[in-house]
DNA sequence: ATATCAAGTGGAGAGGTCTCCGGTTAATAT
DNA sequence: ATATTAACCGGAGACCTCTCCACTTGATAT
């Protein structure tokens, strides 16, 4: 998760390296038998057998360490859409945005607990956000394009820019886990309906 | 809050009542000193010269209070929207949505410490979201009637119904604490771009 | 007036988050 | 081999949420 080895950056010490794996076996085996949501940081520690302070050296909350127990797969799933948009390189933007959406609706259908876990911030984690998780950032860029490319209100660049980066916003915080959770549990939609419903809600060509 | 007036139930006690007078003065002068998000149940308790034990058993947890705190202005807003349905009956559905949004919008930009609060839910809260909040589920059914009168995808009533809940679900998370916050703070949007941009994104026919 | 008892009260305590900081220790320079 | 020192460690402690329960008290019936 550090990726300080860019240049004259000290290589992380052999004590810390250890450490950090304890963390993540922990994590790992305490997540998958009561859920990420279910366990604490302080449980965390105890079963790596480190102090707290250790462990929030490393992770300043849950959402940190979700998101590095993610890391593969996140890469995973870039790859995935990367893949996806070239192959549909000639698809109209709406097609290839239910594509995505898709993937990434699978991506959660597999990860729910972690990424739960990567959204349930903690009150205080919401002061500093600087910079938005590269998951969402990411996410973000990768659908902004598909927007652009819409043919949308007029032709000043400007407004459909704007418009875009809100359409994306907006796209996002619908596949967030509180608002994606709420539609499958209280609404009781499975994920393609979703996917569909996400579709003539934010991309509704008929094309 | 409690509205347990109802039948041959009794009334709240003399002590409980001062109680409850004390909690909202505590939590009012709390909150607009520090803000809703800084302050913690257990200060309100104090300010309140009760217990926590005591402060507990009224209000679940801080957002029931702030919406206890809020119930006036809710009533408010109702009015408004209903007013404001009333006058407009004849314009488009996209027209009165817009409308709808406007007030929202407005009430939320005053009250928005005290919704902020509301919606801060604490992850245990999320376990039996059994009855979202009235203001919630009372605002979504205004929504829903106007998507629904949209001229949707066919005649299918089912599927119309189906996609008139789900918008208004979008439209809802949209205008949450949250996701409005990172609009204004992060992307630097100004209250009246929201929304602009909410409508371009949820109800862009051009009339 | 008095007895009754559901409603109400407060605080101890279990378990969490997160910070601080004095004491290590591994990597590096000498 | 030794000194230096930045990184690292761990746990005490401040503060929080929320529950439990022995005790008190106001409203009501008699």
């Amino acid at each position: 998760m550090d990726e300080r080895q860019e240049a004259g950056a000290r290589p992380e010490r052999r004590d810390a390296a250890e450490n950090r794996q304890r963390i993540l076996d922990a994590a790992l085996r305490l997540f998958d038998r009561h859920g990420a949501g279910q366990v604490s940081m302080n449980q965390i520690a105890t079963e790596a057998q480190i102090g707290p302070g250790t462990l929030y050296r490393r992770y300043r909350n849950k959402s940190e360490l979700c998101l590095d127990l993610m890391k593969d797969n996140i890469v995973l799933l870039f790859d995935d859409i990367e893949a996806y948009l070239e192959t549909h390189r000639d698809d109209s933007p709406s097609l290839r945005l239910r594509g995505i959406v898709s993937l990434f609706v699978g991506f959660r259908e597999k990860k729910n607990r972690l990424l739960a876990g990567v959204e349930e911030s903690p009150p205080a984690a919401r002061a500093r956000p600087k910079a938005l998780s590269p998951l969402y950032g990411q996410l973000h860029e990768i659908l902004v394009a598909q927007f652009e490319k819409m043919p949308g209100s007029g032709q000043d660049m400007a407004v459909a820019q704007a418009s875009a980066v809100f359409k994306a916003d907006m796209l996002l915080v619908a596949l967030s886990s509180e608002s994606y959770a709420a539609q499958r549990d209280v609404r009781g939609l499975s994920p393609e309906e979703i996917v569909e419903q996400l579709g003539l809600t934010f991309y509704p060509e008929r094309n």
